[in-house]
DNA sequence: TTCGCAATTGCGAAAGTCCTAAAATAAGGT
DNA sequence: ACCTTATTTTAGGACTTTCGCAATTGCGAA
């Protein structure tokens, strides 16, 4: 079965496949946060907060525990900041390549927005 | 500027995120192979192959060579192969959890088959 | 040049992702 | 019971991803 694992895989690679999730469990690095600190610190929209967590729940990569009228979110297992980890490595040695591919992304951004602002 | 940081992470999880692109990887683990190579080995349609290698290629995460009429790609560095592994252990390590998801992305497989063909 | 193989590209349909805004749920306090 | 706060869910529309198929490019051989 090893189109499962690899479908697996892709799974949760398609979880850590956002800026506001990464963000997330970065924050989370440190232990188990209320659902208000995480919205308070990354500035988040709650149902848009809610949304990302509800992916990280489908993927079991986070657990969750209510308490009071309160919910609690923490990382399920540390390897998974080890990937976070290693990217970060990963970001620093192709420092080069890293920036140009941002300012690709931010160029195409506006693009797209031009592009839509002359067809509107 | 880490949330660019976190936005250069997230394509780059994003790039990892299909079982095809997990499988050109690892069968690249062992260095450069021609296109062909791959294409047999995974039995992939060369079309197919070439968009995903298209996708891995926008993010820098292989290298392109080209010798004769043949095509060669290789991962550009072995800290994308330790994502990998470590993702392997995160597998073993929740293999039950990670069977059940696999399940559950099965029968909604077989919902979403089953639907169509009722549909039709 | 012309043929044939290797690999890529362009295109349209189907499915998936993401965001915002509105509505629903849950728990506590008055 | 009623109101407020915390969090989630739903619904919609915009955008992106993926696939198969057809068309195309690049290169070596005849």
């Amino acid at each position: 079965m090893p189109d499962a694992l690899r479908k697996f895989k892709a799974t949760i690679f398609q979880a850590l496949a956002h800026p506001t999730r990464i963000a997330i469990l970065e924050t989370l690095r440190g232990g188990e946060l209320p659902v208000s600190i995480i919205i308070e610190r990354l500035m988040l929209e709650p149902a848009n907060a809610s949304q990302h967590f509800a992916v990280l729940r489908a993927k079991h990569i986070v657990t969750r525990r209510k308490a009071g009228s309160q919910v609690y979110y923490s990382v399920r297992d540390p390897l998974i900041l080890e990937v976070l980890d290693i990217m970060r490595r990963y970001f620093q040695v192709h420092l080069e390549e890293s920036l140009s591919l941002l300012k690709e992304a931010e160029r195409e951004e506006t693009e797209r927005i031009l592009m839509t602002t002359v067809c509107t």
